[in-house]
DNA sequence: GCAGCCCTATTACCT
DNA sequence: ACAGGTAATAGGGCTGCG
């Protein structure tokens, strides 16, 4: 038979090996809207052997082809010369038959006479593929294949399995069939605590697919046999490309497993006939579909500050939180035993689902313009940290300019000083510009040609091309020629430039513009977070002068702005890492910006222009007001996550009639006012929440700590808590400290809360945090005792 | 026993 | 499991106090 040409978008990836030979299994869709599965058995996987500096590269090689029969799996030593922190060196290519035995085999060869280490040997095989072969997922490629005899096919749940007959080729093309798209929730019973899969069923389970379909599975008496089966057939019927849900890697799908194995059920719900497995960076794979779990996005909106489902729905405008059905996992019991209520549980099942609709909706083109950007598989990229993120498109780079990936090391963390920041002037300023270098680190980075392969460590001579000195550290950059991250990061920034280019000339609703704009987004989380990356002990790449004298440029270059604006005429009233705030003078700041560019060689621009300004004395922290009359509150309580919402809704309301009004006496009789109704409890009880993150086990704290004995107590009462949770709790009244009268906020009932603690700890500091500014002291912002509450007082008695 | 002081642990923010 | 710089609170140890 002959080969065809076929051409596919890139779904998923993963790998098989039988008797030593590998398959590589690539998941696809093809252009006749196909689901396709292509086999390629012929790539031939390998690792690096970096030898001494003082050894021949054809005398190792002997010592190595020696013991060759040693390896069966071994095909071929190939001698070659690559780079190594921009360094050139003799390494030995060792070709391995099976990928599993990598570990094995480079332990060995490492000991060999003459071998420095192996490198790139911890490279997962279906990664080596992708990149070796310049593929993406989430893009199209081309490939010559053949058809796959018919055995194959009958466990296979996929139009058609075919065979490669060529090396797939990436190719450019934009458009791609709409993908099926599968969500779900779960709802389980418990009676007190958290759910156990040994003995709680699973009561509701809700389905919605992106054709329309919307369906609910129920436990029949707490039996959840059928609800699991209907779940199976339905994904098997629907064959979705994509199963999203929200906390399904840590939850849903781990109690789905659970359930379904005490019941002697096959959670067979992947292309392949297998369950559910958990893989790289503990993300939960199903074979030929990408698994996501929207919660690993949360993180891209630090806005969203307790990351619940209904949360980031309201904040991505899927549906607002005050139209939403809340039920609390405690009452799940009661509104599903109760036949009244049992519809709004129901209902509230329903919503949930469609907010992981929605949140895909939002969010799925970045998803995969980042999985197709950086190179990890649909399925992953949302699981795998920042660190990862650019790591793989470091390399992904590295591979393509014959850069060898380092070894991951531990090494002791050893600080280093950051960006300048400023002591604001305190007090209320008229028309103030901000000013700020436009990506300042990934800039001076490419400017000054930092990289891990451009550094000159001391003890190196100068090279003839000269270097780059850094300010204060004195670190060296060679300046030819352009470094690892030069080329990197130029890519990525003109890569950006260009697509907000194109997006000027298109249609703002059209789909074009909306992958294009996914995929700028992409580029700019990948290109801001290279600095961080630079600076993280974790990192392959890791030099720690990199990171140093990419800060130390930063605050010589603040600092040089700082003198020019001052030079020139403009007030600087604050400033932080790259950017100052100064009096806005139309002219003057236009003819500084210029000046600055000159100088400097960066991009300087106006950021935003705030009518007036309010900064305390504090650093990190003020409130602007736009000539749009909004306000921008930065650092202060009211965009904290760990003050009561009282206090901070307090905070905010003093700031408006502080910067709009001009006005501390109106300030000072709103508190009152709230003082007074917060104390007749007429503030929403979910007002008096404070969360705060559990960082550690309870256990491991050296402090007693109000949210730690929270949690305590609500592990006694049988939930699970583990790091990272955020724990919500209230202040109770009674004696002792503040960690005694912490309660988990649903174990707790209006009438026991203090509210004087809300009043004194809460709402006061937040309001004197603006108004000391006014001279005003915490016993003005106490409500007067009128005739009246004073009679109350005493008759209490 | 507790107020006052100082230091430390902890969290969440800013760029 | 991306960086350092910063503010703020509560805990906890200590001193001094009839």
């Amino acid at each position: 038979m002959e080969p065809v040409k076929k051409r596919f978008w890139l779904l998923d990836v993963n790998y098989e090996v039988k008797d030593h030979s590998p398959e590589i299994w690539l998941w696809g869709i093809d252009e006749e809207n196909k689901r396709i599965l292509i086999i390629d058995r012929s790539f031939v996987t390998y690792f690096y052997l970096v030898l001494n500096e003082d050894e021949k590269p054809e005398t190792v090689l002997e010592r190595v082809v020696e013991r060759k029969s040693e390896f069966h799996y071994i095909t071929r030593f190939e001698p070659l010369k690559r780079n190594l922190f921009g360094k050139s060196l003799d390494v030995i290519r060792v070709y391995c038959l099976d990928p599993d035995l990598i570990p094995k085999y480079s332990k060995a060869l490492s000991k060999v006479n003459g071998v420095r280490k192996c490198l790139e040997d911890d490279i997962r095989y279906s990664m080596r593929y992708l990149i070796d072969n310049g593929m993406t997922p989430c893009g199209w490629h081309e490939v010559q294949v053949e058809v796959e005899e018919e055995s194959k096919s009958s466990r296979i749940q996929i139009d058609k399995v075919y065979s490669a007959k060529s090396v797939p080729r990436r190719i450019e093309r934009e458009e791609t069939h709409p993908l099926r798209v599968l969500g779900f929730s779960i709802i389980c019973y418990s009676q007190k605590g958290a759910p156990k899969p040994e003995r709680n069923p699973i009561i509701i389970l809700s389905v919605a697919t992106n054709s329309g379909e919307e369906k609910e599975f129920l436990s029949e008496n707490y039996d959840d046999k059928g609800l699991i089966e209907s779940f199976i057939e339905l994904v098997k019927s629907f064959d979705p490309d994509v199963v999203i849900g929200y906390g399904t890697n840590r939850q849903d799908w781990q109690y789905l497993l659970n359930r379904s194995r005490s019941l002697g059920i096959n959670l067979y719900v992947d292309r392949a006939r297998t369950e559910p497995h958990t893989s790289v960076y503990g993300h939960v794979s199903i074979t030929g579909r990408a698994n996501i779990d929207l919660l690993d996005f949360a993180d891209e909106f630090p806005d969203i500050k307790v990351k619940t489902l209904e949360n980031m729905a309201d904040y991505l405008g899927v549906i607002k939180l005050e139209k939403r059905t809340i039920i609390e996992d405690v009452e799940f019991p009661e509104y599903w035993d109760d036949p009244n209520k049992r519809p709004i549980l129901l209902k509230f099942a329903k919503e949930n689902t469609r907010c992981i609709m929605g949140i895909f909706e939002a969010l799925g083109d970045f998803a995969a313009q980042l999985s197709q950007l950086v190179g990890l598989p649909l399925d992953q990229i949302g699981r795998a940290a920042v660190g990862f993120r650019v790591e793989w498109y470091l390399t992904r780079n590295a591979y393509k300019m014959g850069e060898l990936v380092p070894e991951r090391t531990e090494r002791p963390y050893i600080p280093y000083v950051g960006g300048e920041v400023l002591a604001p002037k305190p007090g209320i300023h008229e028309n103030v510009a901000v000013l700020d270098f436009k990506s300042m680190y990934p800039n001076i980075m490419i400017e000054q040609n930092i990289s891990p392969d451009t550094y000159i460590s001391p003890s190196e001579p100068t090279p003839q091309s000269g270097v780059n000195l850094a300010p204060e550290v004195k670190h060296r950059f060679r300046k030819e020629p352009p470094g690892f991250y030069n080329i990197v990061l130029s890519n990525l920034i003109a890569a950006r430039e260009d697509i907000r280019r194109r997006l000027r000339n298109l249609d703002p609703k059209g789909i074009e513009c909306r992958v294009l704009d996914a995929r700028q987004k992409a580029i700019k989380v990948i290109t801001n977070a290279s600095y961080g990356y630079a600076g993280w002990i974790g990192a392959r790449w890791y030099i720690k002068p990199v990171a140093e004298a990419t800060t130390a440029w930063g605050r010589s270059i603040i600092r040089n702005t700082i003198e020019t604006a001052k030079n020139n005429g403009l007030d600087v009233i604050y400033g932080d890492t790259d950017s100052v705030f100064i009096t806005y003078d139309q002219e003057k700041v236009e003819e500084f910006s210029k000046i600055i560019e000159k100088k400097i060689g960066l991009e300087i621009k106006p950021d935003k222009i705030y009518s007036c300004i309010l900064f305390t004395e504090a650093k990190k922290r003020y409130c602007g007001l736009l000539p749009n009359g909004q306000m921008d509150i930065v650092g202060l309580e009211v965009v904290r996550g760990d003050w009561a919402e009282v206090a901070k809704d307090v905070q905010e309301q003093v700031l408006e009639l502080i910067l709009k009004e001009r006005s501390p006496s109106k300030a000072v009789k709103f508190v009152h006012k709230f003082i007074l109704n917060l104390r007749e409890r007429r503030i929403p009880y979910r007002d008096l929440i404070i969360w705060k993150t559990l960082t550690k086990p309870a256990e491991g704290y050296a402090v007693k700590a109000p949210h730690v004995e929270a949690a305590k107590l609500l592990r006694k009462e049988g939930w699970d808590l583990t790091v990272g949770d955020k724990i919500g709790y209230v202040i109770v009244t009674g004696s002792g400290r503040l960690y005694e009268r912490a309660k988990p906020y649903f174990l707790a009932s209006y009438n026991e809360v203090d509210v004087e603690y809300y009043v004194t700890n809460q709402v006061i500091p937040a309001s004197l945090r603006i108004l000391s500014l006014f001279n005003i002291k915490e016993e003005d912002l106490l409500p007067p005792k009128s005739s009246a509450t004073l009679f109350d007082f005493m008759n209490k008695d």
